[in-house]
DNA sequence: TGACAATTTCCTGTATACAATCTGTATATG
DNA sequence: CATATACAGATTGTATACAGGAAATTGTCA
């Protein structure tokens, strides 16, 4: 029937995700299901499932008497979030320490942070910051992965999801900063030492380091919150009551 | 319609994971949404959603070419989840410690270490096991609310959702053993020490405190793989291939 | 007898129609 | 003038019908 091939109901997915973070919705504001069904062109049935469905990723909360309402968030909120995600990394990476992982995966890692510094180092032009937060996306996925618990690394992505809590969230904002490069170098010297902890078994530094390395993000909140102008560059900040 | 004025989606949720805890749906085995809801007696649509809601909580995973399919876990899976949960409720009480709560609250916690106490000390009566076991539900669920952050606090209710990986999930076996009292009372002593460290301010000690607590049901897991009549007692563990 | 292919059956994903409930407004009454 | 009530409109929750596609069964051929 329609031209995109796409399960209607990811398109519906994606299509209020796309409204939520790009701000068109007032937290806590109602939606309307038949006004988003039109607006996507998508019937009511698979829009239902995909707000049932954010409502399980946190981005929508349930209204009493019926419906869906977008979820604001408190400044603690996305502090909260941070934390919860560098606990969350934090045992991941001690438990790929205490059991050990695959020498190939540890290479990968390895490669990885050789590339983000190749990244690092460089001047910091438009490309590469980009390439930047791939790679970086990347590398905090593969920690996940090194858990080898498929419980854990769930259980990290769920929480990545909430847009302020992820890993690259900030960075847009922060590479209008003086020190931008100073504050890469120090999150790049934590990659390194998190590897470095892994490959030497030590469990209970690797934690350390993952929940220190969060700590980067709540440091930039902090300035993003400061300086409006760049708190506009954190499209997640949409969702967050100021 | 029906008798029952609670709304058809919840019935559904509720008689899906009825079905499923029980044991009467194999793990892998794809479930007939036509069946579900004639058996159910709920529409497709409803039951649709409880699915979906399902999948969410981790009971059930998506099939590729479409429908879902009972969760099968490993051995590993209970043994992350229980550390998982261990690590939020540590993150819970630090959290509590670092930041502070109300005096009120710790009165209730006190309040019921001390009920758990009296139910601990006596014979192990099976009306006093039941009471135990509503205490302590209700104690490991005042944890998470001590954090004071509700992005925490719905993390640990996620997890804890997973049958095996709630704090009574093993209880029932437990009781037929006989080191059932010592272990209560090694477990009570944590409950009044995590107390103690919150009150004390003591993030740390409560983080590590309730790491350790959480060890209990791992090794409650452990015999209960040992002795088969012991897990017949968990229902839970149907979900679990040994 | 086994393998392959075609047909048939069943299943899910989607659309739409219907019913019940909630919300907001306007009117009537104390 | 304030409050309660009733009615109308809108909105969600549920049921069912339909279409596209996957899987299984059966029949045929080597």
């Amino acid at each position: 029937m329609s031209e995109t091939q796409q399960p209607q109901s990811l398109r519906a997915v994606l299509g209020v995700r796309e409204l939520i973070f790009s701000g068109s919705m007032r937290p806590g504001e109602r939606l309307s299901e038949v006004a988003l069904a039109k607006q996507l062109e998508v019937s009511r049935t698979p829009l239902r499932a995909a707000l049932a469905r954010l409502e399980q990723e946190g981005l929508l909360e349930p209204i009493p008497s019926g419906g869906f309402a977008v979820r604001g968030f408190s400044q603690d909120d996305v502090i909260d979030a941070i934390e919860l995600r560098g606990v969350l990394e934090g045992t991941a990476v001690r438990l790929a320490a205490e059991r050990g992982v695959q020498p190939a995966k540890i290479q990968i890692a390895q490669r990885l942070v050789a590339a983000l510094d190749e990244v690092t180092g460089n001047s910091p032009e438009e490309t590469l910051f980009e390439k930047y937060v791939d790679l970086n996306a990347e590398f905090h996925a593969l920690l996940a992965d090194l858990s080898g618990s498929p419980i854990v690394q769930k259980e990290i992505e769920r929480v990545t999801r909430l847009p302020f809590a992820s890993p690259s969230a900030f960075l847009d904002a922060q590479s209008q900063l003086t020190s931008f490069r100073a504050s890469l170098q120090v999150g790049q010297a934590h990659h390194r030492a998190i590897v470095e902890a892994i490959e030497l078994r030590e469990g209970s530094r690797a934690e350390s380091l993952a929940r220190e390395h969060a700590r980067l993000a709540r440091q930039n909140l902090a300035l993003a919150i400061e300086h409006q102008d760049l708190a506009k560059r954190v499209p997640a900040l949409a969702l967050v009551a100021i």
